[in-house]
RNA sequence: GCCGCGGUGGCGGAAUGGUAGACGCGCACGACUCAAAAUCGUGUCUCGCAAGGGGUGAGAGUUCAAGUCUCUCCCGCGGCACCA
């Protein structure tokens, strides 16, 4: 074996080595290995390999190596989220098409994905902007169309008017444009969303199956935002009482404070505004604070912190049904608090129980009516839960038996839920196209699922937005459309918007199962070989959105037939994030971005991958700086590694004729109680995403194993074994060296024996009153007797001890013994 | 404001309620060397010559025993944010 441990060569050799031998393509089947579904987010095809996409694939790749030697069938699958903004910004910037720039990105970041050493399954490889695959997003959506799951509206969205295109909720920061700062407003567009508000309480309710970090399901459901409540309907009257057929819905968690509703609140866009609009005396002012309150940014409107607006209607009032005479009219404000996407765009003001309405109250001079006992209503609004007063029949109960008595007099039992529906249109060229064609009515078709896949038009020159989306350009999609459904004039008209990448990525995964299949987006039968799937690793940033949409896509796949259950992943962990050297976010203008190829080229891809696992904990969502020294001291232990060899081929040459006979001798138990008690914990600890203590406790094992004269050979072996998934480049390299066969990946993972962790003797601390006072080496699993006596007898423990005698005794088996005096 | 996560050496981080600081980095000293690097060895929470004392954001509590459990507070990170 070389001298030298030359991570290049061995490295490159071996790559080669996996790759013609198909070493990872996964069967669906493989004799009765149990299948395992190891699934990591797929990378969007930036052009470049960063230090990220390394944490996010290379670091689970040891979790997944372990697996398959452990008896798993493994499929470890890879692809690219593909379709985006990025492409077409490179496009409108370099005047590139869009599909070049992509798919160069995809053929060098594979190049450089190969250098990882990753056992992905490339066989299976899918890319969201290949006809194949779109063609299967496109009719799921139409599935969704068919089943009214995904349906077109009217909405506001975000809108930049200096890029002159929609922006998606995430690319508006502080209710500016992310890319040119400008101040982003609000416009009315028609637009596609998928119904998942429909889905709400399953998503909720399932949860509690799933097996994923509280964190992550905490996070659902407040984004889900469920909240039980009661609709109370008020009647609306002229000043001069005379009762109009127009009724105010509200909605209330606290329909134990009715008796406290001292106004109504509308929000600007409720409808009533409008049919009521002969009988408002103030209209003009009224439309004038409307349309201020349009001209302002959902973010502007939302801002919690702002001075709440608003205006009184005059010349109608709300009429309390619970109240007779005085109190019982009460006026109604139209105020851009209220949100009209929420509830049932009214609320019920009470503001003596609800600090908005009591803001709202103080500002305009309003009344404020305690009806719940418990606060102090002339200084601050009361929320808390309380004895009702001021309520006739009601008063004398508390606050949730009375919830429930007015309810059921008055109201009805309703639940409401913050999530909105999801808007997936974009006025965007590099996008999967929505496929729908417009009749003269502007109704919707579908295409029909025979001219699937819907292409996206190759014959667009400019990608710039202007206000519509550039497949509108397209002479080439025009013609296709009047090719199907006649070419009568301009008749029918193509939908010109793609779907958000978000619909791609909800259901790739399954995909994967069955990557080539022309006839079905994946069969159902090789969906039941692998899905759910039994791991899933990714971003922390993908909780709400992802993560979300992926599960709701499952759920109305299921509810068609065409999966067999109802969640897609069921374990999710979420990593961390690799910062730079200096702490702060890796950037190009901090200049503190670690290159992952520059790194791998002068360490190596073993050293790179084991230094990420080692830098922190994997099963949390910590930070972690990037640490030149932290990386010196894992290629050192590669090193060592690669002499301690050295070491063994000398004896194996020396001991040749007895060689495998040799181990037991000449290994002593110490060091055996020590490889099982590595075994155990690093077993443990990559099932737990804790290589960074699995890593350590390796170290520990080799740091025993340089001080033992004659390195057993099968010794070596399992510790060749336990580091393989770690590193599998110079871990095949030496087991090769070592006259092995076949390769060290195809072995089977080393089992421990519980007994033999046991060690000789035990080290046991003798604490008086809970504070250690000396030390004692013992027999393992000495009786308590036994150590009390030999405590006892030690001269220091008597100097301690004095005349005392100890009043109580506490023994912890192999561990404390406390006397307590 | 609400929800979630966290706060341990010079640094990344270890610790089923049971000897805090494993492992790695850094640093110091030593060996090897003409010398340096690399490598190897020893040491490295803190005060103290020592015996011993103190120490896991602060304060209290439970316990024979608390980094770990409970309460109050402070700080940092992430998410949501007028959701009635």
């Amino acid at each position: 074996m070389e001298k030298e441990y030359n991570h290049r060569e061995i490295e490159t050799k071996w790559q080669k080595f996996w790759k013609e031998n198909k070493f990872y393509e996964t069967k669906d089947q493989d004799g009765n290995k149990p299948n395992f579904y190891a699934l990591v987010e797929f990378p969007y095809p930036s052009g470049n390999l960063h230090i990220g996409h390394w944490y996010a694939f290379a670091v689970p790749d040891i979790f997944v190596r372990a697996k398959r030697m452990g008896g798993y069938n493994v499929m470890f699958p890879i692809g690219f989220d593909a379709f985006g903004l990025p492409a077409e910004n490179a496009a409108i910037k370099n005047k590139v098409d869009p599909r070049k720039w992509t798919y160069e990105n995809i053929a060098y970041m594979e190049k450089q994905l190969q250098s990882m050493g990753n056992s992905f399954d490339w066989s299976r490889k899918v890319i969201t902007s290949d006809p194949e695959y779109y063609k299967w997003t496109q009719w799921l959506f139409l599935k969704l169309y068919e089943k009214g799951l995904a349906y077109k509206k009217k909405a506001i969205v975000n809108w930049c008017p200096s890029c002159n295109t929609v922006l998606a909720n995430e690319q508006v920061v502080a209710g500016k444009c992310e890319r040119c700062d400008r101040e982003v407003i609000q416009k009315d567009l028609e637009q596609w969303f998928f119904k998942i508000t429909d889905y709400a309480e399953r998503l909720l309710s399932d949860m509690e199956n799933l097996n994923w970090p509280e964190e992550i399901k905490t996070a659902q459901k407040n984004w889900i935002g469920k909240s039980d409540g009661t609709e109370l309907e008020f009647e609306v009257a002229s000043s001069q009482h005379l009762v109009f057929s127009e009724k105010i819905k509200v909605f209330t968690t606290r329909a134990d404070t009715l008796f406290g509703v001292t106004y109504l609140v509308l929000a600007p866009e409720h409808p009533i505004i409008e049919k009521l609009k002969s009988k408002i005396e103030n209209l003009n002012e009224v439309e004038k604070y409307i349309k201020e309150t349009k001209a302002k940014t959902e973010i502007e409107r939302t801002d919690a912190k702002k001075k709440k607006t608003g205006i009184k209607l005059e010349g109608i009032v709300a009429i309390n049904p619970v109240i007779s005479g005085t109190g019982r009219e009460v006026p109604i404000f139209v105020a851009d608090y209220v949100l009209g996407n929420y509830g049932t765009g009214a609320v019920m003001a009470v503001p003596a129980h609800d600090e908005r309405d009591f803001e709202f109250a103080k500002k305009y001079n309003l009344e404020i009516r305690e009806v719940i006992s418990g606060g102090n209503i002339s200084v601050e609004s009361y929320t808390g839960e309380g004895v009702l007063i001021n309520s006739r029949e009601f008063d004398g109960i508390n606050s949730e038996e009375a919830r429930e008595k007015i309810t059921e007099k008055f109201g009805e039992k309703v639940t409401k839920y913050k999530l909105r529906d999801w808007l997936l249109s974009r006025q965007r060229y590099w996008g999967c196209p929505i496929p729908i064609v417009y009749d003269s009515k502007g109704k919707p078709h579908p295409i029909p699922e025979e001219n699937l896949p819907w292409l996206l038009p190759e014959d667009i020159k400019d990608f710039a937005p202007k206000g519509e989306s550039p497949l509108g350009s397209s002479k080439e999609l025009k013609k296709r459309v009047e090719k199907i459904f006649g070419s009568s004039s301009d008749r029918w008209k193509p939908e010109v918007d793609t779907m958000d990448t978000f619909v791609d990525s909800s259901w790739y995964f399954n995909r994967y199962t069955d990557s080539k299949n022309e006839k079905e987006f994946a069969n159902k039968e090789k969906l039941k070989l692998w899905m759910p799937v039994s791991r899933y690793s990714g971003g922390a940033e993908h909780t709400n959105m992802h993560l979300l949409y992926s599960r709701f896509f499952h759920k109305a796949l299921f509810d068609l037939g065409l999966v067999n259950e109802s969640e897609p992943f069921i374990k999710r962990m979420n990593r961390g994030l690799i910062l730079g050297p200096d702490g702060q976010k890796m950037s190009k203008s901090k200049g503190n971005v670690i290159d992952p190829d520059e790194m791998v080229k002068k360490v190596g891809s073993d050293t790179v991958k084991m230094y990420l696992a080692f830098i922190g904990p994997y099963n949390e969502t910590g930070q972690y700086p990037w640490d030149f020294g932290g990386i010196v001291g894992i290629r050192r232990f590669l090193e060592r590694v690669w002499k301690i060899v050295q070491k063994i081929e000398e004896q194996d040459t020396k001991y040749e004729i007895r060689e495998e006979k040799s181990d037991i001798k000449t290994s002593n138990s110490k060091l055996i109680g020590l490889l099982h008690k590595t075994i155990k914990k690093v077993t443990e600890d990559i099932e737990n995403y804790k290589f960074n203590t699995a890593i350590s406790a390796m170290m520990i094992f080799l740091n025993e194993l340089e001080h033992i004269p004659n390195v057993s050979k099968t010794v070596f072996d399992t510790f060749l074994k336990l580091l393989a998934p770690f590193a599998p480049h110079i871990t095949e390299e030496i087991w090769t060296n070592l006259r092995h066969k076949t390769s060290i990946h195809l072995e089977k993972w080393p089992e421990y024996d519980e007994s033999k962790i046991k060690e000789e003797n035990t080290v046991i601390a003798i604490q008086i009153n809970g504070k250690v006072r000396g030390q004692l080496e013992i027999k393992t699993e000495a009786s308590e007797e036994t150590v009390k006596e030999r405590a006892l007898k030690s001269t220091e423990i008597q100097k301690w001890l004095g005349n005392n005698k100890p009043k109580k005794v506490i023994f912890v088996p192999n561990r404390i013994i406390n006397f307590v005096i």
